[in-house]
DNA sequence: TATTGTTATACTCTATAACTATA
DNA sequence: TATAGTTATAGAGTATAACAATA
């Protein structure tokens, strides 16, 4: 079941995939009782809590926005809000312990999705795929 | 400037290349004046016309959120909405040529955009690169 | 004065459920 | 009855502008 798809031009191919990456990312998301921006925060806070103006930057979002965001996120007990140490005006964004389970399990969920749609591609490919991704693309923060 | 990305399983990589993808996706949509899910729809619309519950399946939205999308980006001038000749309840969706030049436009600032950010991907590797996804991912229908 | 974050406001986007018109 | 699409409603996401508190 071979649909064909001509040869693309890699920023056209990248359109695609994004949107494809999207769709799953939306729908795992969805199983998972959360918006694909919660879910996105959740996994920002994965690794650790993060202050809010970090979070604007790696999210791409105004201030309001996030503000916005947070608060839905810690109505639901899925994050809080930890005063900073020194600075009286900031705050760091922190999961709860339901938020990180949650964090883990959307995040397992949309890998083994994901999985599911490379199980065409060969491990050497994977391998090529994922050295040019992470070393090309990904390496241009912002 | 090289941020050092460990890396990372190809899953992995593919989340976060997406996200990356849809920030620059937004911000080339938002300087063309459209929502990113408006332009999708243009960018969707430029090979023809597509029947109301095609692009359901296309954008993957419920039927009523695409009456919403339609509906403005109708009473903007870009789309119509184009009775079906034999089927009186259907419709096809048309880009106007307002809608038609915004789409061409905003599709080649993407891939300009996108195109900046594949300086350092060396011609052998974009051509690689563009075959697996190609021919790994998006072999996919859905 | 500059920065951090919130509030107020107005849209857009989205889903669910109920509906109309046509097949 | 089934399908194509709309309407009603409610909530989430977003930006802009104005604001408060702190640095």
């Amino acid at each position: 079941m071979t649909t064909t798809v001509e040869q693309l031009p890699l920023a056209e191919a990248l359109v695609r995939l994004s949107h494809r990456v999207q769709q799953v990312f939306a729908e795992v998301s969805r199983r998972h009782d959360l918006t694909p921006q919660q879910a996105q925060l959740l996994c920002r806070l994965a690794a650790g809590p993060v202050g809010m103006s970090d979070l604007t930057r790696w999210l791409a979002l105004e201030k309001s926005s996030l503000t916005g965001l947070v608060d839905r996120a810690q109505r639901r007990g899925l994050v809080v809000r930890i005063p900073h140490e020194t600075d009286r005006r900031a705050f760091q964004i922190a999961l709860t312990d339901a938020g990180a389970a949650r964090a883990e399990a959307t995040h397992r969920a949309v890998i083994a999705q994901l999985d599911a749609l490379l199980t065409t591609v060969s491990p050497a490919h994977r391998e090529q795929l994922s050295t040019l991704i992470t070393d090309s693309i990904l390496d241009t923060p912002r």
